[in-house]
DNA sequence: ATATTCTACGAAAACGTTTTCGTGTTGACA
DNA sequence: TGTCAACACGAAAACGTTTTCGTAGAATAT
């Protein structure tokens, strides 16, 4: 077992100094060409690589990013962690991850843990007990510390920083519209508690386009679920809700449903309870996973493009990472001007099935 | 904007010197009662945290696990590290991802990337190209740098490391086994090409199964998709295959799939042929994920516990490091006991539902 | 009063880099 | 021959820690 070669020991066999050696890697032309070219043999011969923590020690950076989100084993998170990985490579970082799993403590705790050093800045999409709790002082901290922060999908306004957003509404509207257009005339909701701020843009948008339609909201027609449990889990809790729902709304004949499990779960109870679909009802979900593509019918779903969001995020920090280093370098750190943040909004897209006229 | 403050600063500001700064810290009894208090105090007012970069540095250990996988919009994997992620967490290590991709290239570049000091071990999946080359030099170099590896599901005997392995075998049998006693007469399989060693596994289950129940296998009734190309975009393809096989083997009357994906599409192809599911048909599937959960009729699966895959992976790798720790203050350093790899073998679970009687 | 042991702290090395600055040697030039 | 620049390299600092060792002064023992 022969662990890594460092400079010092290239030096040391070679009879120079660190310094040397340092440079005639990096092709100084301080360095004579005879030494350079022993030097860069040896070091090829042994795959000398510099050692990142030294690097990252030295440049007080880490060139990797922290990422935070609530949940792993979920298509739209991990869609969004397999786009910031791309750019992240692409522009020579690394992607570290953390895993609130809902829970502001943990939140909290696994960002302290990678603020001390370890990232460069973070992207992250907050977790359900904060957005209860309102308590966003841990994120103002951490860029106060002069670690930037990306969000993205929940954001929240007391934060400053760069954001990444789905269209919430629009895409909502917009389902709904084509529900209305597709002749649906009493057009159901599905959604979830109002704190997560996605489902209450969703929400909002059903209404506006109701509104929009000239047909009057009808609360009757509208479910909302408590997820503060794990529904994952709670499969059957969900689809005796739906059930209660579906019967005591017989008259329904569209349903739009903030997510896609609650959209499939639709489908399989109103099947079961005779109803053909898309023929009695036509169902629209939010965010295009596999269980959409692979349902039967296939759902119809409003895309939200994770994987976009992922790119976006990255690029957005990234660049002000990259942003922060230039200035550095200029003397006049332009030190007050309070530099504004971008909020970039991802547009949404109607993914036609089955489960839709 | 305040940047972390270290030790130096708090040295300079209590006009003391670093090193006494530093033990007082970590309640060294060097130091007086009052002037611990009074930096302890000092400290925390300014919340100092040590920085993790140097702490790396100095102790040569980073804390931090490199998990390397073809993918991570797939419901094992995710599964996989949220299970990797809770022991890491709780044993005080942190995550950092990279993805192959199922790219021999990347997977080389990712390791290398990580290798060079950002972490202390792998835990890793071999990507298909991988598989393909058969070339396993880069695992066998990081070894033999120092950097412990433990692979899990798709592993490989050329490399000498911790495994944790699914009993695809065994699963494949019980599956089976489970449709023969269902009085399924004549089982199809529906699998990948052999090079991925889980369906050459899985297939031979089938094979073994069919043979203990006296039942002769019937080459007609084995479907190999070719998934170099992604079938995950390819569904036309892979349901074009499927109703072939169908229609040219029409006495089918149970499948077993190496995959939820492949399952669920038989399903759904069966159907639309007019076959009745669980009554003219019964299906099982390999890997317990959301399809399987949400499909209808729902898939009756084996379930490879994913999660519990992931904290065995990250328990060996920790136990490892850990033990290297130990081995190397001991001054005996044992040095040529090459010691000996364990393989973990985590036993399948059929979950019956409804596409089996 | 002298010798010895604590007590409480500081200096310095080490981890592996990069970079600034200094310096001895050579060659050119007047 | 003396001056100066160019060349080729080394020493040292810095990034932020921890830890080993040394030591001044105080306390104790003789």
């Amino acid at each position: 077992m022969k662990r890594k070669i460092t400079l010092k020991q290239i030096a040391k066999e070679l009879d120079v100094s660190v310094s040397t050696v340092s440079k005639a890697l990096s092709n100084s032309k301080e360095i004579s060409e005879d030494t350079t070219q022993k030097i860069q043999a040896f070091a090829k011969l042994y795959n000398y690589k510099p050692n990142n923590i030294a690097l990252s020690l030295k440049n007080r950076k880490t060139k990797t990013i922290g990422i935070l989100i609530p949940e792993i084993v979920h298509h739209f998170f991990s869609t969004v962690i397999r786009g910031i990985e791309r750019v992240a490579n692409r522009r020579g970082y690394n992607v570290i991850v953390g895993l609130s799993n809902e829970s502001f403590t943990k939140e909290i705790i696994n960002m302290e843990m990678l603020a001390n050093g370890s990232i460069d800045g973070f992207i992250l999409s907050i977790s359900k007990e904060t957005l209860l709790k309102q308590d966003y002082h841990h994120f103002n901290a951490t860029i106060n510390q002069g670690i930037p922060i990306v969000m993205f999908d929940r954001v929240v306004n007391e934060v400053d920083c760069d954001k990444v957003i789905v269209d919430d509404f629009n895409g909502a509207v917009k389902a709904v519209k084509r529900l209305v257009e597709n002749d649906c005339k009493n057009i159901a909701l599905i959604t979830t508690m109002d704190y997560v701020s996605v489902g209450r843009l969703r929400t909002q948008g059903y209404l506006e386009a109701l509104q929009l339609s000239g047909i009057e909201a009808d609360s009757n027609l509208i479910l909302k679920i408590d997820d503060s449990l794990d529904v994952e889990n709670n499969l059957d809790v969900l689809e005796t809700e739906i059930v209660q729902f579906l019967k005591s709304n017989p008259n329904i004949d569209g349903i739009f449903a903030v997510n896609e499990l609650y959209a499939v779960s639709a489908m399989k109870v109103a099947r079961k309870l005779g109803f053909k679909i898309p023929d009695d009802i036509q169902v629209i979900g939010f965010t295009d996973g596999v269980l959409s593509k692979h349902a039967t019918p296939s759902l119809t779903t409003v895309s939200q493009h994770g994987q976009k969001i992922g790119e976006q995020s990255a690029n957005l920090l990234i660049d002000r990472l990259e942003a922060e280093d230039a200035k550095t370098e200029q003397y006049f750190t332009n030190n007050e001007k309070k530099s504004d943040f971008i909020k970039v909004v991802i547009e949404t897209e109607i993914i036609e099935r089955e489960s839709t006229k």
